[in-house]
DNA sequence: ACACTGACCTGCGAGC
DNA sequence: TGCTCGCAGGTCAGTG
């Protein structure tokens, strides 16, 4: 399940496999993936190289010549890097590059999307995303001010991705667990040193899963596929038993 | 304005 | 063994 730190790792790996190269043809299996026609898709980004490589939350961001091309790849989307042309029957979009690879995307459940910006479009708003965790304007009374008149649980408001933009229900349980904050209390009840630990935690373990992610890149050959190796890590997400206390983790909050 | 629900889609595990 | 059912996951449209 890709949140901020899997998109910044398949960003960082594709930037050093693919920047520069170019586009000579696209195939679409499935598209749905593809926002606004596949036709329109394919003219608008062949003969484009890929130039510059950002992220807006969890939404890849690939510049370039004279658009966008802006992908989500929601639950289960993965690209790889292939020699050759190969298709399964979750390979959706298949994108032919100028050293004769094949840049092909696969999601199982057919969830992700790809949209072709224009270059000109603001980025501080787009998808109605919040700042990035590290964004300096990310404060304590930005929380509190971002809570007011509202009652609904924390995890809740940190899944909302326009407040703080690239957090998914992983890294929200283990955000909370670090804090010592029941993820079902209501973000009205929190003190503002609870708001203060939660800004700390959110930007440690996301560095932290993002230089974790990093150390799977060496394993990867031809073909890339990224998974993340930060479950290994998780304290509270799928586990049954607390790692501090020992006592079964109830799953309903 | 806010909160909640369902749709999207597939694989998998539980229960029969 | 084979079947059905429900859940998981992120986002958004629709409804209350």
């Amino acid at each position: 399940m890709p949140e901020l730190p899997e998109v910044e790792t398949v960003l960082r790996t594709l930037e050093k496999q693919i920047k520069d190269l170019e586009i000579k043809d696209i195939e679409i299996y499935y598209p749905k993936i593809s926002e606004g026609g596949v036709e329109e898709f394919r003219q608008q980004l062949i003969g484009q190289h890929f130039r510059h490589f950002m992220r807006r939350g969890k939404y890849l961001l690939f510049q370039m010549d004279d658009c966008i091309l802006s992908s989500h790849l929601r639950m289960e989307g993965k690209y790889y890097l292939l020699d050759e042309k190969r298709k399964d029957k979750h390979s959706h979009i298949s994108f032919k590059l100028s050293d004769n690879r094949y840049l092909v995307y696969q999601d199982t459940r057919k969830f992700g999307r790809m949209e072709v910006l224009p270059l000109e479009v603001d980025l501080e708003t787009y998808h109605h995303l919040g700042y990035e965790p590290w964004d300096e304007r990310v404060k304590e009374s930005y929380i509190k001010e971002y809570c007011k008149n509202r009652k609904i649980a924390i995890k809740t408001i940190l899944l909302e991705q326009n407040m703080i933009a690239g957090i998914g229900n992983i890294y929200a349980d283990e955000i909370l667990f670090a804090c010592g904050i029941r993820p079902g209390r209501s973000c009205q009840r929190l003190t503002k040193k609870d708001r203060e630990n939660i800004i700390l935690e959110t930007r440690r373990i996301l560095k932290e899963a993002i230089e974790a992610g990093g150390t799977t890149i060496r394993s990867y050959t031809s073909s890339l596929g990224v998974t993340g190796r930060f479950q290994l890590q998780c304290k509270v997400h799928t586990m049954k038993v607390c790692s501090v206390c020992k006592s079964d983790i109830k799953v309903k909050w």
